[in-house]
DNA sequence: CCCTTTATAGTCAGAGTGACTATTAAAAAA
DNA sequence: TTTTTTAATAGTCACTCTGACTATAAAGGG
């Protein structure tokens, strides 16, 4: 540790830095991936829309952070955000991202079902779901940490019963067909992803009695929740994007 | 952001954090993962190892800080240093894991491949690689980290070449299975390994003539190098922990 | 020269997968 | 009411991939 600061380092003699939290808070609806924006009040970057979050407090973890920055923008009460699936990201530290001051920001994803009640917050006024892809540019560099924020839900969805977050406690398989339709922006064999579903264990379970869902046109859904599993075996690969090697090693041009 | 501190931050009523980065150096010797440690030389946590690292400086990003201090603590060239492998893993944000002041560290993870002289760098007296699995107690959170920084790096092998950053620029496929065996701590049957490494597109490319690595006992084998793909499709799954549902869905007891 | 060691080739049954077709149960249209 | 449409679910089939093997090849040690 020969970096010029003390081994061990002197407490007085420490670069000050700012710490906060981002949230990319996503929900499936309509058929595309949300995530939740609020519209940046003063400058930089006043009247650009940004990602949710604040300050770490003095006395509170990034994680306790996360979700007190949650809880204030959704409206959700605190035993649904206590539960809900918060995931740390990675944290943004490029030295110019605040153009203030230094400020180092620890990112996290959640995941919502589609809620009928967006959010009910205190200053929700500035405050709504976007659909990715048709967002402006972001203030700060979170166009860069939504993406990454993208990538790493969709990755997470082949391994982990993730999905499930997004869908309400009980769900039907097309319901969250849905989900890894959208998320990954592909369409799905109905049958085939009902078939390798049910064959992971743990990732759902039905519902007991044969209560089945309303409302739609065709034939009524069975019902399912999460099972006890966070990680899928086998896990649900995406299609490929298959793979074509700069330097072909043989054959003819197609 | 109503959490006390006003919207868009005040650059002058900010709590100040330190920021460090924390590096988990991998490297397999000796059919064991084995991390670059270093000996505390004062409290807290004196006599201690920790995992290596430093703070981050007020002109650069983590990344670079981590790049710096891991040139410093390996004595490796900044050439080799600026093209290695280095993950971020995640962020350590508990108000008290360190007891003198309020430090949030982003860690690291390094692979390096088992070099002849581990390092050379200037106060290397008390740098040492461990067995992980054998290291007593670490300093601050760094058994945490640790433990983190094992788990992603398995789990990351499944479907990324990241197995490749442990060997040196050529390599026998024997030795990248020993990666995997290591890291993943089984055994697995050799020709089936071949078998799928050499069906994954991009991971590994033959060394064009037919040279050969001698000095084993048995038959020498084909030299490989790194191929042009980061991700691996179809993914080397790790042989499957059974899952087994805590209420049996129906059958006898074994 | 034989034996051990390691690399590599090949086999084979079973599981998993993509692309289908068929059937069922509901709502909407006629 | 009957027919049509829609969506869920069941099932088929060829193909691939996988784990568990066996067989052969090429080196060094005794």
């Amino acid at each position: 540790m020969s970096t010029g600061v003390p081994e061990g380092y002197d407490p007085h003699a420490f670069p000050p830095f700012a710490v906060t939290v981002d949230l990319a808070v996503f929900t499936v609806r309509d058929e595309a991936l949300h995530v939740l924006l609020v519209e940046r009040g003063q400058d930089p970057f006043q009247g650009r829309w940004a990602l949710p979050g604040g300050f770490v407090l003095p006395r509170e973890s990034a994680d306790e952070a996360a979700r007190r920055e949650l809880a204030e923008e959704t409206g959700l009460g605190p035993d649904a955000v206590g539960t809900l699936h918060l995931e740390q990201l990675r944290t943004y530290t490029d030295p110019d991202r605040d153009p203030r001051m230094r400020v180092v920001s620890v990112a996290y994803a959640a995941l919502l079902p589609d809620l009928p009640e967006p959010r009910g917050g205190g200053d929700a006024a500035s405050a709504r779901w976007w659909a990715t892809g048709s967002t402006g540019p972001l203030a700060f560099d979170h166009d860069r940490i939504l993406a990454d924020a993208r990538d790493r839900i969709g990755a997470k969805l082949e391994y982990t019963c993730l999905a499930t977050e997004f869908c309400p406690a009980e769900f039907t398989l097309g319901e969250l067909q849905q989900v890894y339709e959208t998320v990954w922006g592909v369409e799905l064999d109905r049958p085939n992803f009902r078939r390798k579903v049910l064959n992971v264990p743990g990732f759902v379970q039905p519902v007991d009695g044969p209560p089945r869902r309303t409302g739609g046109r065709g034939k009524p859904a069975a019902l399912y929740r999460a099972g006890g599993t966070t990680t899928l075996h086998p896990p649900l690969l995406r299609p490929q994007p298959t793979y074509v090697p700069l330097s072909r090693p043989e054959g003819r041009t197609p």
